[in-house]
DNA sequence: TATGAATGAGCTTTCATTCAT
DNA sequence: TATGAATGAAAGCTCATTCAT
């Protein structure tokens, strides 16, 4: 996988080391759930033995499987909410931007995926997970969305009750999440990307704006 | 559990053990997934010993699972089918019915959810779940929506082009199915399936209507 | 196996049911040993269910066993011994008629073959196996072999002292015997039958005559 | 069984552990056969818990079967070898000691029977342990056989045809085998030893020697 | 007689975890 | 830091046996 894995029991700075086990650990839980996944097989993919696992994650498999879930993460709305506070143009443009990042991401990106599967499995045995998907995810990405509606509302580009209804973000942010879950479910044979999003952006703009599109 | 569980080693009909243990199953495959759940709790469950699952599921573990899954079938979507063939008024009231059903059973049945978490966890051990739940759940669902709005289109209700966008179907299903995603996996934290519904049935009928509704 | 299997539950004298058991059990325990062998697999054999097994055999497992092998053993010695007392050639004739008989038991009947195997794994468990091969099997041999000896010396034709050597017996017996074993041991790859006969009958002219045969 | 049985859960070099539990293997598939014998018993007579069992042999029983049968093989017939090669008297001499040699080990060694009563037992489960049986054990044994003849043909001593009857070396080594066969088989009731080598080499002399010794 | 549902003990195996080195 | 030998608790599964029908 790591294209200069370290030689086995080789010195290694602290913090790679752990960054090693890390992406180990996410590839392990991520292919096989937490109870499906082997310490062992974390270990050898981090290159490492059993024991050093202890070392770096003394609280064992649950410690390490926190630590794998919480590297996740960062990355994922932070681009949006880049996009979002950068951008210069209409209200309807930002949405389409929007939009089409979602839709990126998901054809790009296995970290969101891995993510979705893990709080689904496991939100059970780890209830802090739930929550943290719920305001760490969720909610800023209907944050985000509804600052968006409200934008469009204000500059007369979407139609005046756009920001009311409180569900309309989740109607919204709908598509794209399961069109997320579509993709890690069936793989390859999951709808098509493209195909989604041209549907999404439509049925968006009808929804939206304020003058019909004819 | 069962208000009138059985007597320990009472022999009973084959056909209610059977049902007995697979209803077991599903509970314990549910809580805690494939790899997860235990055959001995199983056999808790159903009130007999471990031993007896070989009896009825000779194939095992993997043999109980499979069963499980199918057993939560059937029942989902003949009910929406139900409601379509005989439905006698507008395509607008019809889907409107088929929403409300969508968010009543969200609402009510844990049973699809159950289903569903499963076919998203363990996709990847058992290939034909992917695909049992594709061919099974998804395109038959797909294909009743595309029917509705065939018809509305047909009627002049629908714009003349809402049956012609290929991921329409998918962008219309899309809050049901997400929303019951979020009830399971946020459980008490999940989004409002009443604000989810509201906000579904007026983007809908925008992205619908021949006509604003204003 | 039977050309002509009976139907599953039809009744059946209890004579022909027993025997029945009984074949399918010298099969399982020739095939897999004692502690290999499973109940369910002989009742499967004879067409029966398990519960039928302790019906006729109600010490179980060991019971059934001691039966098995007491069913395999009464013809072999017995052909011998018709042969030997029916004799009225030449000593010599006599000992070349039964070392050819044992090489054509050793290449047509697997029931001896089966006998020799079980008691050579499980004698341990069951000690009379080993006094029972020892007494029914082995001494009769011996016994037979000697009388031929002590014939051949009285009638001038084996060297005087053919009878003396108490040992001997048990040198002319071996080369068959571990024919068998190798056969069962080996296979197709066990020595062939038709060399350690030619070998085996020129060795034991060689020992007996009273004259050199050139 | 060993006098100084290393604490439990004391760490001890590799090898040394690997020799201890091989040893317990060994005895514990002697005495019940693959069947038979129970890891946990295996784990026992070594003095540590069934999990290191996998963790020196991670093929589990069939790796630890396996490796136990090949440990018990060098010894045997490196010393009849060793005999021979050194031997500097007479043919007849060397067949003497080497049957000599037969009826020794016989009586001390019981690692060898071990070994023949696997072989005979679990050949249909393990072919290789047949095959390893005829080439490792019985070839090189009818060819050290054969060279003895030879030998002793060129010298003079032995008949002229001693060398040319291929099923001869065969029925010299039947007596010694089959000897070992009834030894583990009957234990204490076997036939006595003794006798079997003063029959055995009178008979052997009588077969191979040129001039009849009277 | 004959069935097969039901038991329960015991088997092999796995795996998170510990700890002496 | 890093190893890997060693543990022990459980897991999945098998199978001889019993017994109500």
């Amino acid at each position: 996988m790591n294209d200069a894995l370290p030689a086995r029991g080789a010195r290694l700075p602290s913090a790679e080391r752990h960054a090693l086990i890390l992406e180990a650990a996410v590839e392990e839980f991520a292919g096989r759930g937490y109870a499906g996944a082997r310490m062992a097989a974390v270990a050898n993919r981090a290159g490492v033995t059993k024991g050093l696992l202890y070392h770096y994650f003394p609280g064992g498999k649950t410690d390490l499987f926190r630590a794998a879930i919480a590297s996740c993460v960062a990355p994922a709305l932070a681009e949006a909410n880049q996009l979002a506070s950068g951008f210069a143009g209409s209200a309807r443009g930002l949405i389409t931007a929007l939009i089409d990042l979602g839709y990126a991401r998901m054809a790009l990106e296995p970290r969101e995926h891995i993510l979705m599967r893990l709080l689904m499995t496991e939100a059970d045995r780890f209830p802090e997970l739930a929550e943290f998907y719920r305001s760490e995810i969720l909610q800023p990405s209907l944050m985000l969305t509804r600052q968006v509606l409200r934008a469009g509302v204000e500059s007369g580009e979407f139609r005046p009750d756009a920001d009311s209804l409180p569900g309309l973000a989740h109607v919204l942010l709908a598509p794209i999440l399961m069109g997320s879950v579509w993709r890690m479910t069936l793989g390859e044979g999951a709808p098509d990307a493209a195909m989604l999003r041209a549907a999404h952006l439509q049925s968006a703009m009808r929804v939206l704006l304020a003058a019909p599109d004819g």
